[in-house]
DNA sequence: AAAGGGGTAACCCCCAAC
DNA sequence: GTTGGGGGTTACCCCTTT
């Protein structure tokens, strides 16, 4: 016959708090697996397959395999304080045991040998009868067992043995089934187990490259065994992991990570998706929590995108009066309704006129809006028909040529100027008065168009050395010195431009001009910080080389962000940048100022080894030298490294 | 005679921990007050005015006043572990004493009044000589002494009391000198004592207005004892404090808190401070870190910016045909050049040539770059000098006269356009074919300007409502629900510059018309956020009422900082949106996805208490109700309010 | 009192520099 | 080994809410 005892109802796996005696008793009993908030369930057993009384004992045992006795106690109404188990009786009909009221009773480090000395000699008495009296070998034996099994115990995991008694003919519970055992309980206190949680973020979303840095407040975690796992709950199982490392776990209650990139870089819209903890061992995991990938933001600095306005000069038609339509790109849509105009010289229609060829400068001022070469003969020809050339006035002309039709720039601004500007123009060109231009030079230099760039930020943006330095000469010339040092929308002055799109020898014109190599952009960085984050060493040099005194603290300044130039040249890994800002005055060992990491932590991260004569030993505002960061990234190159050029390193101090 | 002792080195106050005696002797002794990181002192006494053998006995008492005997033991060589006292004899020559290995036994809180009893004893039987022995009343006294002191004594503060005794002529040290006290030191371990630092920030730049969150992580401070102080190290001595509560500080090693405005919010450059951890009590501080004030954004959705952006019929010259010049307003520098086309109907100079009429449409054409008024006579008069009258032809000329020329919009996109534009409109105005310019008005809507908008974004910043319909009417009759759809740079759909305008019958307009209440500008946002920020319960119930089955989920999406609507309108304390959102589908409890916050703990972290129906009882991720962050607060109506509320919803449960 | 938590004092152990 | 620290766990104490 199939005599058995089975679960109806397992036990929690996690979250079930053991107490110690000196919380006193009755904390609320061990939940069943199937437990919800406000349906509780408890650990059931049911013997099978019989009718009569049964006594069921309960006992708690260790999680390693075979299962042995445990010195934790179960208490609890039915439980025995003395021995630790539980018993009770059932049937003679139904032979379900519930048990509603398990607790776990902790006991204490110093107690666990005397306790489990106890069990054991209450273990053999069972097996030898109660009366059995032991030998002192037999006593020293069970000593030596429980100090060996007391040693390798995890207190923390417990598993609940069930043994069902039948009643014998004598009314004894003599006929034991064979135990279950359940699946392990884990203390919720212990560090190992506890539950995992997120409970604040400083961002839910980020670029869908990842690598943006966010904080995360935690329920206590231990560091090397704990990780941020990224995943999608349909789409294919994507999963991917937060980048950290032990040092960023800042102790056990928040994690600065960098989200890994999604699994496509191409998205449209945003994508949101989960991350949640996740133990190493034992891969339990925190509820999970949102997070919103959002698509890439490329060119930041919008360099790329403004040079697609068109300047004149800088246009497909290269004919010297506008030339025929081209291809029609762009014009989707206008039918053959463009070649109004397009064929050879313009021609005017009038409704009800005949075409007739239009008056020439005006023509060439619709023209203009076209496009212009820039060197077609605006000094020589037409316009000078008058025959007067006043002083300046080719450069003069040339600059009007330049910038009066990328009149989109000037119309935007204010509507007005293009007709005045027309009308200037009309009168230079009945007068040959200089004084005009020169005025409307003056006034044309500081426009700035819809993104608060002047005609020099443009110029530096298309690169156009020519022009930037006539430029920068008549902005001299004029004491212009605001407008050299115009701040555009994105907070950037012409030197950032310069720096950013490498035009070195800008660069050194500007500065001689007079630019402030002191201005901040939108992240409140100076030129310097550009040069060094782009690791144009040849920028690097120049713009060093223009400080001076006055302004040489500026290779000691943060930006926005907290980094200094130094800082930014590690990520792009330049030696001589960094060579050049450490001979430029930079201190090597400054910290940025979120959270005080040296140039050579930040190599360290990037995994880059490249500053040498940096302290070896600094720590953070954490606390952690380089050496802790290489060696919690598991790097025993870098490590030794870090190690050898402390050494070569030291002498210095 | 002046016999005394002094201090040559005090002690110090921070920064040094007690023992317990498990932890094992000697991990380092006090440090003097001078003492530095390589350069150590010790506390040091001297006797003065004195030669001959002196005894210096150091004992520890308690910081109150007047100074009693401590339970905590000095440990170190010198010091007799029996009675706590450390003993040295000095001079004859030198009588400086200096302790260099001071440790600080902490006694555990059990052992505290059996300690007492022997120190108090062994006090009195000095002070009765060595011999007495206590009667039982006695003994009893002192235990009485020893348990009522224990009581009081902190454990986490001692003082050193030096007593010197001069050698007496039989060779004792009988003659005591009046000791001298130290300072207090503090337990190092001790929550109220330990150093506090700063170890990572999140940002460290934020608006000069303030109200940044920043995320701090710190060594261990208790979240009623801390605050966080901003200030400035020379001007004037400007301080504030960071805006947090209790239950923002996150298991004593993290700060969310927000930045407290600057002194001056106008500020023309970044301004770099100084935060650092204080206590409230004891007033101790960490290491300053540095934190940039930049100047204030304003205008972050640019619809200011892009209002200035002038349009035809939105000007101040509203002659029929452009009429004078006016005022030389922005026209800086120009002399009275500027008269060229400026009186009357344009005229055309070529050099050499006399002034003459210029050919009509041209001549509107080029006016249109200058300004026109809206209803100035496109559709009946010169343009329609044929005579001819096509289908919707009215409209369309009106539609071309309104965009053909804020033609910085076109023109800046493809400088061709206004050409091929110009084109297309004299072969209209030739043959009054009404499919070229239908051509055109499909690509002109389309258009894109440097800020990314299209025709009808521009009209809804400009609040043309005449326009708009126009617009949309045209589009929807095109099917052209890209266009309809389109989204500017700062990815701000027509919908959603309408909803920022507060135009609720353009709302209406573009939600029939078909717009997207799906798209999300740069913040993730919807329209539905927006209205929900604006606290604009018409538009609200609007879109609300535009969202069918099909979009009804939108009421309940979180933007990228992880808000749903209802979060925003909790900000502006919009009690009618609230209640729209709600009845909209809104889910009264739903948490934000950074910290779990629901509207409710908003509205309390506000100070606001217009959500009913919430959820009082409801956690964040971090475990706190609504009630907790009111009563961190000290806000106690609120808490009333709260716990009122409570009564009144849990019925609904 | 039962049931469920949060917080921290007391303790234990580790590491690196001498 | 001692010294001078640091991190982390254990054991305990306390508090709410039922």
């Amino acid at each position: 016959s199939s005599l058995f005892s089975f679960f109806l109802d397992q036990t929690y796996l996690r979250g079930f708090r053991f107490r110690y005696e000196c919380e006193g008793p009755s904390h609320g009993g061990l939940p069943g697996a199937s437990s919800e908030r406000n349906r509780r369930t408890y650990p059931t057993v049911k013997v099978s397959n019989y009718v009569g009384i049964a006594r069921v004992e309960v006992q708690l045992v260790t999680h390693s395999d075979p299962p042995q006795v445990h010195a934790h106690s179960l208490v609890g109404r039915q439980c025995c304080a003395e021995s630790g188990m539980c018993s009770v009786d059932i049937g003679p009909n139904d032979l379900t045991a519930q048990f509603s009221n398990l607790g776990i009773l902790h006991v204490t480090k110093r107690g666990v040998v005397e306790v489990l000395t106890k069990r054991l000699r209450d273990e053999k008495k069972r097996q030898r009868g109660t009366h059995y009296h032991f030998t002192d070998a037999e006593e020293q034996a069970i000593v030596r067992e429980a100090k060996e099994l007391g040693k390798v115990m995890d207190l923390n995991i417990v598993r609940l043995k069930f043994t069902a008694y039948l009643q014998d003919s004598n009314g004894g519970f003599s006929r034991a089934l064979k135990p279950v055992v359940s699946n392990p309980i884990y203390d919720s206190k212990s560090p190992n187990a506890s539950n995992l949680k997120i409970s604040r973020m400083d961002k839910t979303c980020g670029s869908v490259l990842g690598g943006d840095e966010i904080f995360l407040l935690c329920d206590k975690v231990q560091k090397d065994d704990i990780e941020i796992r990224f995943y999608e709950e349909d789409d294919g199982s994507w999963e991917a992991y937060g980048d950290f490392s032990p040092t960023d776990v800042h102790k056990q209650y928040a994690i600065v990570f960098k989200t890994p990139p999604y699994h496509s870089t191409e998205i449209e819209r945003p994508v949101t998706v989960f991350l949640q903890l996740k133990r190493k061992k034992g891969g339990d995991c925190s509820d999970p929590k949102q997070f919103t990938y959002v698509p890439q933001v490329q060119d930041k600095e919008e360099v790329q995108r403004k040079k697609q306005k068109p300047l004149p000069y800088n246009d497909q038609w290269r004919g010297p009066l506008g030339g025929a339509g081209g291809p029609g790109r762009g014009s989707g849509g206008f039918g053959s309704g463009g070649g109004g105009g397009g064929a050879g010289a313009p021609v005017v229609q009038t409704p009800g006129q005949m075409p007739r060829p239009m008056a020439l400068p005006l023509q060439q001022h619709l023209l203009h809006m076209g496009n212009l070469p820039l060197s077609s003969g605006w000094g020589g020809g037409e316009l000078d028909g008058a025959g007067r050339r006043g002083h300046g006035r080719k450069s003069c002309v040339m600059l009007i040529s330049l910038w009066l039709f990328p009149a989109a720039t000037l119309q935007s601004r204010a509507t007005r100027l293009s007709r005045q500007t027309a009308g200037a123009l009309l009168q230079y060109c009945t007068t040959g008065d200089v004084r005009v231009l020169l005025a409307m030079q003056r006034h044309l230099c500081g426009v700035q168009d819809d993104n608060g760039d002047t005609p020099l930020h443009l110029a530096i943006i298309h690169q156009q050395s020519a022009v930037i330095q006539q430029l920068v000469h008549t902005l001299q010339n004029m004491r212009q010195d605001r407008v050299l040092n115009q701040l555009n929308h994105l907070s950037q002055s012409p030197l950032h431009l310069a720096v950013i799109t490498g035009q070195v020898k800008v660069v050194d014109v500007l500065l001689r001009a007079g630019a402030d190599p002191t201005l901040l952009d939108q992240d409140g960085r100076t030129a310097l910080h550009l040069a060094a984050l782009t690791g144009d060493d040849t920028t690097l040099r120049v713009l060093l080389g223009h400080l001076g005194e006055r302004y040489s603290h500026l290779v000691n300044t943060a930006d926005y962000h907290g980094l200094y130039p130094l800082h930014l040249a590690v990520r792009k890994g330049g030696e001589r940048c960094l060579r050049l800002l450490v001979e430029g005055g930079a201190k090597i060992n400054a910290p940025e100022q979120k959270s005080g990491c040296s140039a050579l932590h930040l190599a360290v991260k990037e995994n880059l080894f490249k500053v040498l004569k940096a302290d070896v030993n600094m720590v953070t505002f954490g606390g952690n030298t380089p050496l802790h960061l290489a060696a919690s990234q598991g790097s025993p190159p870098l490590c030794s490294m870090l190690i050898a050029a402390g050494e070569i390193t030291s002498d210095a101090y």
